[in-house]
DNA sequence: CGCCGCCCTTGACGGCCATCAAGGCGCACA
DNA sequence: TGTGCGCCTTGATGGCCGTCAAGGGCGGCG
């Protein structure tokens, strides 16, 4: 991969790399290839053998899986200057747990599994930032399936629409779905018609306002509150 | 806590700690402490302070949340060998992050946060095991979620009893149930009341047989191939 | 031995949400 | 400007599964 000041740049400032050396740097970035997608292409598909993780640097990708019947839960949508598949790297047998698809076109870094896990090996708070992520990425699980377990379809949308408003925000506020509303659907677990009412409904309730992809919360705290 | 040497060898047999020195395990132990719980009897709860981490020896405990209405949903069911909540490890205001209680009489040891840290900063090969094990509950994690949100509770229950069936296993084949029906229904997702009726429909089909906490698959492989 | 309590089972009922179907809207393209 | 195609919305219907209620089995304890 020919050097890039500004993803060097990038590298400094993301929990993952900033502890590495200038050294372990460019190690890293010699054997790191940069890959565009457009939308809709694949990465990877669950169950491919695995040899890299990624660094997204604009775009978005989401990560799913497929039922035998051909319905899609979204796992994860990942956003730019977010890391994904790094738990490859400590696999014996190393296969995606998932599958990997641009939603829009994205520019990505794939690094090299080995020279990360020898970069790993030289420093313990490389270690400790890939162990705090992961630690992260649990804490982020054991949400989502208390949240499906537990709850109904209208708390895990009001949820998921939380979860895209800043936590210090407060009173009106605007977000932008990141997505298309069928791919929000697999995410949150429930069909698009079901999200579409489910919309509708907070909308006739006077909780949200929707125009396209652009959800105006009409008060945080009464939302938040109102996950009943 | 005092000196074990049936401990110390137990140590030596688990995955997170064989990589440890002597003098390492050593000092490990100097920090932990013994722990016996009655039935019933809580370990800690969702959002306390976190010092320690577990590793059971004997007996069960159930790791759990509850909805703001009260519903269980079981996350994860400990035997005996296996290590829990390593994840606080890694937080930087270390808190449970869901709750422990012994669902039958337990053994356990509780070591202590900042001496295994210390001990992981020395020791590469204990990092690796560290990470692959965060790794493997992730996949778990992974499964979870995908059965949660794309499959319905036949599915679920029918996964949960292949999953106590040895991978190797087949033809005829009978398992214990870890522990009470209400737990394992909190744990699949489901209300007592329709594991009931799951277990009945599976038996008048002829896939299994149940008496009491056995269940006898009739055909594994049959089994493996109805979860449709 | 008899009583009680807990766990499990079984039945009746209802609500949530998926499915099927149709129609509106915006956008690309001719 | 008309046409076609996605995407989203809205309506009608049905099934899964949770809730409520009652009853049976079994072990603990007086």
């Amino acid at each position: 991969m020919q050097t890039d000041s500004a993803l060097a740049r990038e590298l400094r400032h993301h929990y993952l790399f900033c502890a590495l050396t200038d050294a372990q740097q460019a190690r890293l970035l010699a054997t790191a290839t940069a890959r565009r997608l457009a939308a809709g292409e694949p990465l990877f598909s669950h169950g491919d053998a695995a040899a890299q993780f990624f660094l997204l640097r604009s775009g978005c990708v989401k990560l799913y899986r497929l039922s035998p019947e051909g319905d899609e839960k979204v796992m994860r949508l990942i956003r730019p200057a977010q890391t994904f598949a790094e738990s490859i790297l400590f696999m014996d047998a190393p296969r995606y747990p998932v599958s990997g698809e641009a939603v829009e076109a994205a520019e990505l870094v794939a690094f090299d599994r080995g020279t990360f896990l020898g970069i790993l090996q030289e420093s313990f708070a490389t270690c400790q930032a890939v162990m705090a992520q992961m630690t992260r990425r649990i804490q982020a699980h054991w949400d989502e399936i208390e949240t499906l377990a537990l709850q109904n379809s209208r708390y895990r949308v009001v949820h998921y629409l939380l979860g895209l408003v800043p936590s210090d925000a407060r009173g009106r506020f605007t977000v932008t779905l990141p997505t298309r509303k069928v791919v929000i659907a697999a995410h949150v677990a429930v069909t698009p018609e079901t999200l579409s009412r489910t919309l509708r409904s907070l909308t006739d309730e006077g909780l949200i306002e929707v125009a396209g992809d652009e959800v105006t919360v009409s008060d945080v705290d009464r939302l938040r509150r109102h996950m009943h």
